[in-house]
RNA sequence: GUGCGAUUAGUUCAGUUGGUAGAGCACCAGAUUGUGGUUCUGGGUGUCGUGGGUUCGAGCCCCACAUCGCACC
């Protein structure tokens, strides 16, 4: 994998680029839609191509791993093959989901140990077997195994706890370099930035994680119950540290305005289940603001659902159709609103390089934080 | 026709020795950030079938009527 810086915004820390791989090329900024389970709910891989214009979906190891499982997705051939998606795949490592899925866990210097979510059956992963699951998930993009610190975590907590992700980084990457891709192209991987809202902890974790970056970086551990303005300021510190051929992904951020004004501050990649869950229970993201589709003020409104929209249900159907899509629990809902969502998201970040390819991103991005934050 | 039972929020129901009413769902709002097709938070929206009576006071006791259900002629 390779990225090459294009572009750069006069007035902010805005870049573009093209990240490439074996299963095609990116243009960062990018939106990557969740597929947690081989799929991104609701949604047509056609329909993610043609209408959405998604260039890089993920995946979730953890989920992938307990359901199909590894046999049979080595049997598949690999994820790609089994979801037939043939652009590229981005895997969480699954570290995530066992500090927020489930019950009973424990973590300790080995890996973490955890019961499924699903039939509470045992597992453990430590950094070593989950390069192999991933490897045998077969993404173009792994992600490193960490542990994601609370927001709220006291300092004396996110130093041990950065100090964890460390050594699981460390032995994360020897067992990379001793494995190789299964399935015939390039797997990288981007080790994980965490450090929860200090300073220190923040600079110190990306001196380190730069060590073990080939090509990309992940900034983890934001948007997990600190301020807003914190996240803003962990980017201010962080970015500046990160040479400009390294893209910079940042996890699970956000809302249209967080991706924006990460953006301005020198973030390449994003993900979030924002677009998909929350459209599949009626919230609309538009360029003037958020919808609740659920609320009587659309029962007879027969205007088109967004009529600065570039997906072709914004252009279909109507509020007052959504609605009732909504209050008849119709599953034809979530897949119209997760169709406009991820469509949305993806000329976000269209607009956005647009707009660093102009020069003129940072005073269009304030503008637009603006409207898309209010309410309609 | 006779007997018994029922009638309380949109709906299904609860309601103490008589002190002007509550719950689930629905509904109306808000939240949701490396996805459990969710979850969480807030809101009670009422002529207690109708009309009388007893009582300081009735959803509750008494009478009549109405409607529904069941049983028996």
């Amino acid at each position: 994998m390779k990225f090459k810086l294009t572009d750069r915004d006069r007035g902010s820390d805005a870049r573009c680029g093209v990240i490439f791989t074996d299963h095609g090329e990116i243009e960062t900024p990018i939106f990557m839609p969740v597929g947690t389970v081989g799929s991104v709910k609701g949604v047509y891989h056609r329909d993610l191509k043609d209408d959405i214009n998604a260039e890089i979906i993920l995946g979730n190891t953890y989920h992938l791993y307990l359901r199909p499982g590894l046999d049979t997705l080595r049997k598949a051939g690999g994820l790609h093959r089994f979801e037939a998606w043939d652009r590229p795949i981005l895997t969480d490592s699954g570290g995530f989901q066992v500090f927020s899925l489930t019950q009973i866990r424990k973590i300790t210097e080995e890996g973490c140990t955890f019961q499924s979510h699903i039939d509470g059956s045992r597992h453990t992963f430590t950094p070593e077997n989950n390069v192999d699951t991933q490897r045998t998930i077969g993404a173009d993009i792994m992600m490193a195994l960490d542990e994601c610190c609370p927001g709220d975590a006291d300092e004396k907590y996110a130093a041990k706890s950065l100090k964890l992700t460390q050594n699981w980084l460390e032995r994360f990457d020897k067992r990379f370099r001793e494995t190789e891709p299964l399935y015939g192209y390039d797997q990288t991987y981007f080790p994980i930035i965490q450090g929860c809202v200090y300073p220190e902890l923040r600079k110190r974790a990306t001196e380190h994680a730069l060590r073990y970056s080939d090509c990309g970086i992940a900034i983890g551990g934001l948007a997990v119950g600190e301020p807003v303005e914190k996240m803003y300021e962990m980017l201010e510190i962080v970015c500046p540290m990160i040479p400009d051929e390294k893209p910079r992904y940042l996890m699970g951020v956000g809302t249209p305005a967080n991706i924006l004004e990460g953006i301005a501050r020198g973030v390449d990649m994003f993900d979030c289940v924002m677009p998909t869950r929350n459209g599949r229970n009626g919230m609309l993201f538009t360029w003037n603001g958020i919808m609740n589709m659920r609320n009587a003020k659309w029962e007879d409104d027969f205007s088109e659902l967004d009529p600065e929209g570039t997906s072709f249900v914004d252009h279909t159907y109507t509020k007052a159709y959504l609605r009732h899509l909504f209050i008849a629990k119709e599953m034809f809902a979530g897949m119209i609103a997760t169709e406009h969502n991820l469509a949305f998201y993806l000329d976000v970040v269209r607009q956005a390089r647009i707009h660093i390819k102009g020069g003129d991103f940072a005073s269009w991005k304030d503008e637009a934080v603006r409207k898309i934050t209010g309410r309609l």
